[in-house]
DNA sequence: CCTTGAGCTTCCAGTGACTGGAAGCCCTAT
DNA sequence: ATAGGGCTTCCAGTCACTGGAAGCTCAAGG
């Protein structure tokens, strides 16, 4: 196989492939005439690599998840290991998206966004307190 | 002030506030014997920009927040739009961060974790359906 | 005056995981 | 013979820093 019917069979982009092959995660062979040749076991571990990388796995996890898969002599709890500390690390990320989402809508729900200058989310970046409601007038509608 | 002083008061590290002028984000003046020389105008635009960066503005975001907040003749819904968008980009990473966390929570739940090799986490990344019992299916080689 | 050490300067390189583009070879069809 | 598409390599850029090296400046202590 080419590896572009690699990559639409794996749904990897040649580009990636080949940066694949540069850091060693696959290792495919080579014709005669310079280009790669892909067995099936490379399109099985491109589509591994596929589905670890949309799991969101780094490229080191995805090395390590790919190098226990060929070793038939792993221990499940070493591959388990893995996927907790990145489910740790996804719940981490979550919290942080979920902080910064609070309090930016709050800010964009306190944004009347019209013409006028005044901006409560420009006045919290600035440090000033936006939640307090100055006595100064009524926002818009 | 010196690098170090605003570096303090503003939360942001040295580097990263030459950083910040390089992409002129900053332009502090400079002393006599070359150290940069930052105004308390300065010192309030870094800590902007670490309050819009922990917001998870990119920086092209706060480049444009800052033009806007130093624009007096700005529309509030021209702020009131970058921060929906970043928000609406928030929510879409929150739910692609969700649904990896749904499935490799059900993968780690169902892995044993043991000394044994068998483990669905890495039947399921092969390709396999995890739920199936053991068919001895091995693919192609 | 000299030394020491902290703080400042610049520039270069590396991070993660690709992605784009240029220059050029290979293969097939016409 | 030529045209096109696919393949090759290598270089550079992305994003937002961060680390480190080499070297200058400044204030304090001996």
């Amino acid at each position: 196989m080419n590896i572009g019917e690699v990559a639409e069979r794996s749904g990897i982009p040649p580009k990636t492939i080949r940066y694949y092959e540069d850091i060693g995660l696959v290792r495919p062979q080579r014709s005669g005439n310079g280009y790669r040749a892909f067995r099936e076991t490379d399109l099985h571990k491109l589509a591994f690599l596929g589905r670890a990388r949309a799991l969101g796995f780094s490229i080191e996890d995805c090395r390590n998840l790919l190098s226990l898969y060929e070793d038939e002599t792993r221990e499940s709890a070493q591959v388990k290991t893995i996927a907790e500390e990145h489910l740790s690390a996804i719940d981490d990320k979550i919290a942080q998206l979920q902080e910064m989402r609070e309090t930016l809508s709050h800010l964009v729900e306190a944004c009347h966004g019209d013409h006028r200058p005044d901006c409560p989310i420009l006045k919290d970046l600035s440090g000033a307190l936006a939640g307090c409601k100055p006595t100064t007038g009524r926002s818009a509608d």
